[in-house]
DNA sequence: GCAAAAGTGTTTCGTTTACACCCATGC
DNA sequence: GCATGGGTGTAAACGAAACACTTTTGC
């Protein structure tokens, strides 16, 4: 590591070992995941074990070392804590720096977002105080992270409109009616069935899918009932959900194609930037 | 000042004064300020006079104290070295976090970008250092700033497609052409005299200026020719700018009608997000 | 008076929207 | 067999794109 002496030292087996000239701040990242299950979209969650803001449910994150990126900390920290490992980028939302943000010192945050498959939730169910709650539904959070929150669904349904990020919120197998589903909950409107479909198809951006057997939704597999979760008060008060009505067994009326993402128009969407209404 | 002595405390006369039980970083701000003059697209750069990267030209911004939110800093900052107080507001590009890209010690920055009318430019004047740069004759710079110039200018390329921020770039009172010329200047393509006319009338967003006397465009006013200005050699030895022909004087056919910005109708469009395409 | 810029209007074409009927499945 | 969801096509309306002629001004 290269290190200026005039502006800082480090004195080993001191009690505070790390001394500059000039006052630092710490910095944290933050990770706003999204996921889409059960016919909703959802927020990923850890419960804070240590205080301030003791107990309360926060975004997974922690202090950027000095030896990583911003982006590398906020996949180290997201890992640490939930184990999860996204396979689409993270994107940073940007950083919120209030003054007195954290009680403890002046912390500013860079805050992340990014958006997985239901196919990879699983792998965060071994982390102790990790879980998902629809984005309707999200308890008090600590810190600002609320703010942080407000932000990321903002992004997030700007982001839709402009790029194809919706697939990275299912899995890879989907109908066409789940994409559109997906489109209205989180914009909170509804199309036309058909005019959904024309426009969808001819973007040139799914390919049917390769009919191995019964491809299985991951939609309608069994998951861990809200109730059983571990959530505060507050969260618990809250109305149910009211737009992700729950209809896990089967659809009537399947039949029509299974669809994949075609990667390469994909790719080339997401650069073009075309705004997507249906 | 509320300050947890677990992680940090002050040491008043210390050489070291500021001591951490963690390791800490330092925050820095920068920001991109794009202003529009003598039909070219510029950006407001200082030159360094401290090490490292001493005499190199750079983005005006500095450290962030812990008292202040990185806006507050940024815009510090900016008025410090260039005098500077943009009337529009700045915007967060992101935080640029590489590891060694300043080697003193480890320095994550928060990169801002803004956009100034031509008749604010002018108070920078004052200040010893500043310059302004047409987009395509910017020099070698330093640090990581090449970097932060290409996010900026592909933020502000986007940014122009969905939001009318070019009118933050124009003086009060300026003709359609005018503001053709700077779309097709910032996208650096061409559009259609008439469609252009049309689509931008029917927006709304243009209200036709009171005939104060004889409006001045500022574009047309005297500027300090490039070379006049103070740059590095790398600068000079740039090829003259292709897209940006010169007639400061007048042009023929001005007759049409002079057209101010409809404030709400702006404010309007900048949260619909619709893509402009002429 | 000529060249270069700017004002104006219409037609064509493509895209978007709205809408109706039939089929498949589960209870 | 009925309710629900899903697949398909078409006509009308709107917005975008292409395009020509005239007027003004500076040299």
């Amino acid at each position: 590591m290269i290190m200026d002496t005039k502006t800082h030292r480090f004195v080993p087996g001191a009690e505070f070992p790390w001394q500059y000239k000039y006052e630092h701040m710490a910095v944290t990242t933050d990770c706003v995941i999204f996921t889409y299950e059960d016919w909703a979209l959802k927020v990923l969650l850890v419960r804070r074990g240590e205080a301030p803001c003791k107990g309360m449910w926060a975004f997974p994150g922690g202090f950027l070392r000095n030896d990583e990126t911003a982006e590398q900390g906020a996949l180290r920290e997201l890992k640490e804590e939930t184990a999860l490992v996204p396979s689409s980028p993270i994107v940073q939302l940007g950083v919120f720096s209030d003054v007195h943000r954290d009680p403890r010192e002046r912390v500013l945050t860079v805050a992340f977002y990014a958006l997985v498959k239901p196919s990879e939730v699983l792998g965060g169910d071994d982390a102790e105080e990790a879980a998902w709650f629809p984005v309707d539904a999200v308890p008090p959070l600590a810190f600002d992270h609320e703010k942080i929150f407000d932000a990321a669904m903002e992004r997030l349904r700007r982001d839709i409109h402009f790029q194809p990020v919706g697939f990275d919120l299912l899995d890879e197998t989907f109908t066409i009616p789940d994409l559109q589903r997906l489109y209205e909950a989180i914009l909170g409107v509804k199309f036309d069935r058909r005019n959904f479909q024309r426009k969808i198809l001819a973007s040139g951006i799914l390919e049917e899918a390769p009919v191995t057997a019964e491809p299985e939704m991951e939609c309608f597999k069994e998951s861990i009932p809200l109730e059983d979760m571990e959530i505060t008060p507050e969260a618990v008060s809250m109305e149910p959900i009211e737009r992700a009505p729950v209809h896990k067994k089967a659809r009537p009326g399947r039949k029509g194609g299974w669809f994949t993402l075609n990667r390469k128009r994909y790719e080339e969407l997401k650069e073009e930037e075309h705004k997507m209404e249906f």
